[in-house]
DNA sequence: AGTGCCGGGTG
DNA sequence: CACCCGGCACT
């Protein structure tokens, strides 16, 4: 399930010389096993790129049609093209389907995006588009050096200097990664500066190429939980929203406090873009510094966690690891709503993360076992910790009716695949998956969400939720077992000893007789 | 104290 | 399994 989950998450890639750049959030997986001929074509192929040149990769699958096609129409045509069996493939397919922007951050918005801004005007460009895109699914992408076009810029550090065979393919999928996927091409203006998604792509792909240990064969096998390669923190899932709102937002104002919380998915985009700002947070472990400009935030990092010199515009790129974009509502804070009342806990699917949860994230979130999605509760108590409070306060089991937990199609889907996740949405940068993932509560849309955690040391509840929170239990924590003590809710009803007395024990149902859990008068 | 029922024992 | 009961949690 949870390879296929991964598999089903928006992905792109590149395939050069053999070697499949799968850059998804959170990780890049490189997979391929076969055999490499990146040495033949490697330099070929990112050289142009790396000079500001176009690379331009021809799909053998259609090849046969020629390159002059009409690159907008054959991106179409691939998508529709993919066999049943083609595992990526259908994972984009499904990734369209689902529209689930918070699974990848980076990709994601450059995916679909990509696809709605392809530049007509330039339609080598497209190409790099469609190919990349073909590629990530596991198309046979090779690049061949047709059709040089300039390209937008890439994102290549100037101080990290490709050293081998993996740092050339990694620069490779960088280049290509950044090409497919930069929205940049949108905003000249912000040439300049290197491309958060761009950048944050090719240390995915950095990151992930470098914990490897295996010469050409980098994969991130589904099934491998590891922990990420870096200590970074969590690339938050939502930096892949409202990419281009964050260019607009210049304006050097003051902190925000961290009282902002993530909103991860959007189902209502139209509604709260209004009221939307994008933020960048710093995800250092502890450090809840929000800056309203990347550029701010990259600061931060630099100068107070990676200690870097704040005079020196020397930027490797790591600060990009180490904070997030998060969208703020700028409604509710300036409605004077406290920080501690997001109007919309909504959580997304997995983040990635790396450092540790600010708060207890009662256990209940956890989907699935895996790391991947266990991770999810770390990123949400860093994005939305006010959220977890609210959602302990609240216990709804002691409500006298039954009380219906808002729990999100995502959660309800969970069992589906982390899908299950987290959301729909799940995915998140880097995060993978995250899909999490699950986890997470998402409440209807409006002011606090009931949302109750279920506590193991919980104790009995009354019967009107009994089953309920059973379900919960289930549904969220499959993996936490009851521990002892969780006892079944007292029913309310009377049973078998009330009903008909001691006296007329013989009347109880068995089950009363023995002491068990009425059978007669169920709750 | 009364009640509900879990967990465990016995045959 | 059926049957029973100790004991806990809760009212």
């Amino acid at each position: 399930m949870d390879s296929k989950y991964i598999l089903e998450k928006p992905l792109v890639g590149t395939r050069l010389g053999g070697a499949d750049f799968i850059c998804r959030p959170g990780r890049s997986v490189l997979r391929d096993t076969r055999v490499h001929t990146t040495e033949k074509n490697g330099p070929v192929v990112y050289k142009p790129a790396m000079d500001g040149g176009c690379v331009v990769a021809k799909s053998e699958r259609i090849s046969h049609k020629g390159n002059g096609l009409s690159p907008g129409s054959r991106i179409l045509h691939d998508v529709e093209k993919s066999g049943p069996g083609d595992q990526r493939d259908t994972g984009y397919t499904g990734i369209l389907k689902r529209a689930s922007p918070t699974h990848c951050p980076g990709i994601n918005r450059q995916l679909p995006c990509g696809f709605m801004h392809l530049d007509i005007r330039n339609p080598g460009k497209q190409a790099e588009l469609v190919n990349s895109f073909r590629a990530a699914h596991g198309l046979n992408a090779p690049l061949t050096e047709k059709q040089p076009l300039p390209s937008t810029h890439i994102p290549v550090p100037r101080n990290r200097k490709p050293s081998g065979h993996a740092d050339k393919e990694v620069m490779a999928a960088t280049v290509l990664t950044s090409l497919s996927t930069s929205p940049l091409v949108l905003n000249p203006s912000s040439a300049p500066t290197v491309p958060e998604p761009a950048s944050r792509a090719w240390k995915e792909v950095l990151s992930a190429s470098y914990s490897s240990s295996t010469s050409g064969n980098w994969s991130w096998d589904a099934s491998d939980q590891s922990v990420p390669s870096t200590p970074s923190p969590p690339l938050s899932n939502d930096t892949n929203k409202n990419f281009l709102l964050s260019s607009q937002v210049d304006d050097v104002n003051e902190d925000v406090t961290e009282s902002t919380h993530f909103m991860f998915e959007d189902p209502i985009p139209r509604k709260r873009k209004n009221s939307m700002k994008v933020m960048f947070k710093c995800l250092w472990k502890n450090c809840e510094k929000v800056l309203s400009t990347s550029s701010g935030i990259q600061r931060h990092v630099r100068t107070v966690h990676l200690g870097r010199n704040s005079d020196s515009d020397y930027s490797d790129g790591e600060e990009d690891f180490y904070y997030s974009e998060i969208e703020v509502n700028m409604d509710s804070l300036t409605e004077g709503l406290s920080s501690l009342t997001p109007t919309s806990p909504t959580t997304a699917g997995p983040p990635p993360v790396f450092p540790p949860p600010l708060t207890e994230v009662a256990h209940s979130e956890h989907i699935s076992t895996n790391e991947l999605q266990s991770h999810a509760p770390s990123l949400l108590s860093q994005s939305a910790p006010s959220a977890l409070c609210h959602i302990r306060t609240d216990h709804a089991y002691q409500a006298t009716a039954p009380v219906s937990i808002p729990v999100g199609p995502e959660l309800a889907g969970l069992g589906s695949g982390n899908g299950t996740g987290p959301g729909t949405g799940t995915g998140n940068a880097i995060t993978v998956s995250w899909q999490s993932p699950p986890l997470i509560f998402k409440g209807a849309p409006g002011p606090v969400t009931h949302v109750r955690t279920v506590s193991i040391g919980e104790k009995r509840q009354p019967a009107a939720n009994s089953h309920n929170t059973v379900k919960n239990h289930a549904l969220i924590m499959p993996a936490a077992k009851p521990t002892p003590g969780t006892r079944k809710p007292r029913g309310e009803a009377k049973k078998c000893r009330k009903v008909y007395g001691m006296e007329k024990r013989d009347m109880w149902c068995t089950a009363c007789r023995w002491k068990k859990a009425c059978q007669r008068f169920t709750d």
